[in-house]
DNA sequence: ATGTTATCGAACACACTGTACGACAACAGT
DNA sequence: ACTGTTGTCGTACAGTGTGTTCGATAACAT
């Protein structure tokens, strides 16, 4: 990819980001991220067909960033998901959220966290989906089985959510704990 | 209240959950939802300062009028909430969702759920912080309460939601039991 | 019957969106 | 170093939505 483009969108990135963090996404103008990117209209709408799309592409970025890194490390440890020892997967996600990479936290915990919070929820479903043994219904017999993946899901990104309102004051490992006893 | 008033508050409300089964709220315009009310301009805005504080005012009816009913159900049959019993509580809830008083369903199933349901389960946050002992916290030396009370109302609406996106084919009694199996 | 109040319709200034175009500069390959 | 390609810029523009204003009219309450 060439070098201009480059610096364009990652400039527009950083640009949405911050504003980000200070406003709504819905409030947020294409005339503010370009001021802020320096770029010019033109080329925004060259890059992105709408604000929306912006929105999803950043999403992408981030989060097959994060599960893409969880996975991989989970083909080279794949006993780790085999062996029914979710509480290394839940750790590792939470460390790698506390490492802040590419300012996900401040996504997450932004005044438009829905947004991210929804796609953070697909991809975990995604995940323990595949992996099925690892979050095992215990209650197949009561449960629907799409019910119970479903619930996991919402109650791991509640719990990020209760962490990122509470400033992070937990340790990953004390989290963990709180998940897994839910569970 | 003058019964002009009352006539276009209903009808611009009629428009605008209309619409909502449509299309998604941040593509709704004042102007469609005026044509859909057969309202003027200027009443529109006498009546909703912005199209946000409408779907305020929308959500102040709707969950204030279920809850209210909840709860005054509560009073006139308090030993529900301190026998115990929570299954009775979430059923009535439940029941009352069925009959989908003012569209409600209509509204938690649309497009743009998202914020109604936030609403919901707010109100629901409510409903069982002024009942502690209706979802006692039974680990309580291990979870911190508003970690605990958040996860029950985050695990109720998601079983909510689920319970719409499967078209509402179970009954609330099973729904029921579903929820209280997961806690 | 009278004064009050809600509504209407049209017009308005303003802001944002998405597109178009010519000029220019950065790029890649030879 | 030369050349054709491609990204960017600036400006301008049409289209659309927002929120306000105002006088005329009709529904209301008493």
């Amino acid at each position: 990819m060439d070098r201009r483009q480059k610096k364009t969108r990652e400039a527009i990135f950083n640009a949405f980001t911050s504003l980000l963090s200070r406003k709504h996404y819905n409030q947020i103008t294409v005339g503010e991220i370009i001021e802020g990117a320096n770029v010019g209209r033109a080329t925004f709408y060259a890059h992105f067909e709408t604000k929306d799309f912006l929105l999803k592409e950043l999403c992408d970025e981030l989060f097959c960033h994060i599960f893409d890194a969880t996975e991989s490390n989970a083909n080279h440890h794949r006993h780790i998901f085999e062996c029914n020892a979710p509480s290394s997967v839940i750790l590792h996600l939470l460390q790698h959220l506390q490492k802040n990479d590419n300012n996900i936290l401040e996504l997450l915990a932004c005044e438009s966290n829905e947004l991210f919070l929804r796609y953070f929820k697909m991809n975990f479903k995604l995940l323990i989906q595949r992996y099925p043994l690892l979050f095992e219904n215990k209650r197949a017999d009561l449960l629907p089985d799409d019910y119970w993946i479903n619930h996991i899901s919402a109650t791991f990104v509640e719990t990020v959510k209760w962490w990122l309102d509470n400033k992070m004051e937990q340790s990953p490992e004390k989290l963990s704990e709180y998940f897994l006893a839910l569970i």
